[in-house]
DNA sequence: TTTTTTTGCGAAAACGCTTCCATCTCGAAA
DNA sequence: TTTCGAGATGGAAGCGTTTTCGCAAAAAAA
């Protein structure tokens, strides 16, 4: 690989010289400075991230954690697409990722430790189990960092909507007459206790009066359960119009279950989900998309402002989604 | 951060030893190294990557290039749980993995420049359009590489065995009476070249006539075009009695074009799919699941090896997956 | 005992880069 | 003319490692 000697001994300049002249600072000579940078150019140069990171400890790398919840993972729409989203708005700004995870050199350790043994700048959560103290000890590290849909004091968080989104679909179904509306809600997350917040708020805005049998827990991204709490809904002696759950992918699991009790959607039964992924939107589910791309752009930059120190806010910004009426809620 | 010299110094050895008793390097004596080890762990202290990098031209991280070809990315279920079995296996290996892109230091660049400036010890080619010329470029440079689902020439790879699936799956629509067997390729690319041999093979083993009008150009994931080639084929004055889409998200197009025509599946129309994905599955699909652990693991597995020299094999692995039955193709 | 071998450890260079500071040149001000 | 200051350039240190080589002490062989 060619080195800023190399292009020193070719320019005969300095070692000096060539490092301000590629790195465009001022006490240099216009002249000297184009022609190094003509000749570097010309070289193929491209200046080793590791010797630049170890002289100024700046990598220009960012540890992103995601981590594979019961499978989901990088195939959970979600969360790749604010992957995604993420990705792309830091390339730009000339940062690369790096997956954390909890080795170093092969041998277990913990996030933190893979963290400061790689440098990064900055840490981004963006799908991890919140309650694992390995997560709040990166969090809190000092490192700079940014949470996805769960805030942490002093770090600074991005959030979807989660009240937001509940209110607007449990409106919608009672905007279409329903008031017998059941929740199966998701795993005992933030996530999910502002989504009961918004739904139980709408009903009671509404004053229609909530019915505990038709709240009941499920988990996201899981078929099997959301097709057992379906069953069970289906079983009550005055079941539901209208079953919101956790999840569009959960959705497929309580589908199965109204399927085999015989009922069609949404004639007999309406469902909604959330999300607004792809394969929901195609059959035309009712759901709540949320907005992937701001939040990881959001994110992205919040985080590189924690980096570069420049007008840092350590707050929550909370993203809205959009509703996704779909023909999946009947009108009574 | 504490460093060799912190250690160096509280044990009263020089900077050396620590390394050596750090590395496992032989001549050393047995209490001194433990002693070393000891209080660095006491310090908490961890080796400077970069540093490391920079002295012995490691790194350790893997460069992963997955692009997002229109829009699926990170979403597509097939190519992100590769990624997933490839990450997990390079963790346990000791190796990081970070996404390659086109830019050096927020600049516009090309893949390899990227890859080199960030001096990653290998490349694995996940997911990307084979006849961009930066990738091959990437594949080829010399730089230990790994492609899936097409192979260059020296450069060693892992591949779907995509002809046999074809063949599966027709050989099962056959098996269950059909003859008129339409089906939809995807993107013109080696995968889609093998694909219609497995079909053309099929049918030609069973005696069963090849119609041009049933092989009819699709593309991968994209259920506007699917749609688009359903009607086709159903306009068709005898139009084919089960269709093969290019993957299981192509038929959630086929499907739309389908009921639109008023028809039902399977009693009007077989469909079979491909991939294998989770929310087919659910639909019961008929479909051809691909072995991604296995692609993972072994293309990771090949990688290492060729990083770190030994059994070197540049050749190219074969995966087979299984037949997924489904419900979607009817007994004639 | 002396000689040889083994073992344990340290000095120092090098990896490629950035940056502080010193030096030098030259035109402008005094 | 001398003095100054600005502009351009280079020397050198240092970031945290690894590794070669040399040296001393201890152990083994003579």
């Amino acid at each position: 690989m060619v080195s800023l000697k190399d292009i020193a001994e070719k320019c005969n300049v300095s070692v000096a010289t060539v490092s301000k002249a590629l790195n465009g600072k001022e006490d240099i000579g216009k002249s000297t400075r184009d022609k190094i940078r003509r000749i570097a150019e010309e070289m193929g140069y491209l200046s080793n991230a590791s010797a630049r990171a170890l002289k100024t400890n700046r990598t220009y790398n960012i540890g992103v954690l995601f981590i594979d919840q019961k499978e989901a993972g990088l195939a959970h729409e979600y969360f790749s697409k604010i992957l995604e989203s993420f990705k792309s708005h830091a390339e730009d700004k000339g940062y690369d990722i790096t997956f954390i995870n909890r080795t170093v050199g092969g041998m277990q350790s913990s996030y933190l430790k893979h963290c400061i043994y790689r440098s990064f700048d900055g840490v981004a959560i963006i799908c991890a189990d919140f309650t694992d103290p390995q997560i709040e000890e990166l969090a809190t590290s000092g490192i700079p960092a940014v949470t996805i849909d769960y805030t942490y004091p002093d770090c600074p968080s991005v959030i979807s909507d989660n009240t937001k989104g509940l209110q607007e679909l449990t409106n919608y179904a009672i905007s279409r007459g329903h008031t017998r509306i059941a929740y199966i809600y998701g795993d005992d997350t933030e996530v999910t206790k502002k989504r009961l917040m918004g739904y139980y708020d709408s009903l009671y805005s509404a004053n229609i009066p909530i019915r505990n049998e038709y709240v009941i827990a499920g988990q996201f991204h899981d078929i099997d359960v959301a097709e057992a709490a379906t069953k069970q809904l289906l079983s009550l002696k005055e079941p539901p119009t209208c079953i919101i759950f956790p999840d569009d992918y959960s959705y497929f699991g309580g589908r199965k279950a109204i399927f085999e009790a015989g009922l069609s959607i949404p004639n007999d039964i309406s469902v909604i989900g959330y999300d607004g992924i792809q394969t929901a939107k195609i059959y035309g589910l009712t759901t709540y998309a949320q907005d992937t791309t701001s939040l990881g752009t959001i994110a992205c930059r919040k985080l590189i402002d924690a980096i570069e120190g420049n007008s840092y806010s350590n707050d929550c910004s909370i993203v809205s989604g959009s509703l996704f009426p779909g023909n999946t809620v009947a009108q009574i």
